[in-house]
DNA sequence: ATCCCGAGGG
DNA sequence: CCCTCTGGAT
């Protein structure tokens, strides 16, 4: 059995993302994207959590501390105390006020537009920048790899399982087999299908509408 | 119990 | 590669 080819991985991804397409349209981002600023914060408090979560406790945050010149004067201890009800409030707390810092000093108090610049922020990893980029600046140039899209991405056998645990390669594999007009709703589309059909624990095979196309699907 | 739109550090 | 951080919803 010779190894599959990427073309036609590339037809199973594209057919994959035409049909979400068609089931979907357009998702939009589901938090706080008021300003760059407010994503970044609010993106890098979802890690773990619930949209529905973080926007139950961003208000408060973003009333008290609306730009990054406010938060950067707030204590890590303060702002744990607002986002409590989220997981691993702790780290988040500090490194939400780390990054308001940075941006202060070190960016005039705008949130940077490239990667590199995104990544060096504390709390900020390649998920958190890719959306970012892509929501507030337009900036198509990568695919946020989350849970749910890694998941679907190996079940589609679009990435080897070699890189199952390595999202940086999973990305990658993405970038190579999907024509670049498919990145930018990858990361929302695929989550809602993920949530909805595609669990982690469960997967609804039986009322899948991809188990023509899916290479995992009744296993 | 198990899951939830990760990142940093070892 | 692994582990830890963490609480609320279901």
């Amino acid at each position: 059995m010779p190894r599959e080819t990427n073309a036609a991985k590339r037809a199973r991804a594209i057919e994959f993302c035409e049909r979400l397409d068609a089931m979907y349209g357009p998702v939009e981002c589901f938090l706080d994207h008021g300003s760059p600023f407010r994503l970044v914060i609010s993106v890098l408090l979802s890690a773990q959590t619930t949209d529905a979560q973080v926007n139950k406790v961003t208000p408060e945050l973003f009333g008290r501390w609306p730009t990054p010149a406010d938060l950067a004067t707030a204590t890590p201890g303060e702002v744990a105390e607002v986002i409590r009800s989220l997981g691993f409030y702790k780290s988040k707390a500090r490194h939400a006020v780390e990054a308001a810092r940075m941006i202060v000093s070190e960016y005039g108090g705008e949130v940077p537009h490239t990667m590199e610049e995104l990544t060096r922020l504390p709390g900020v990893g390649r998920k958190t920048a890719n959306i970012v980029l892509n929501v507030s600046f337009g900036i198509v140039e990568g695919i946020a790899v989350d849970t749910h899209v890694n998941r679907i991405a190996h079940r589609l056998a679009l990435s080897p399982k070699t890189h199952e645990r390595e999202p940086l390669k999973t990305e990658q594999d993405l970038l190579k087999i999907l024509p670049r007009e498919y990145w930018r709703d990858v990361n929302h589309q695929w989550i809602r299908f993920g949530r909805e059909v595609c669990g982690a624990k469960a997967p609804k095979c039986g009322e899948c509408p991809m188990v023509d196309i899916c290479p995992s699907a009744g296993r």
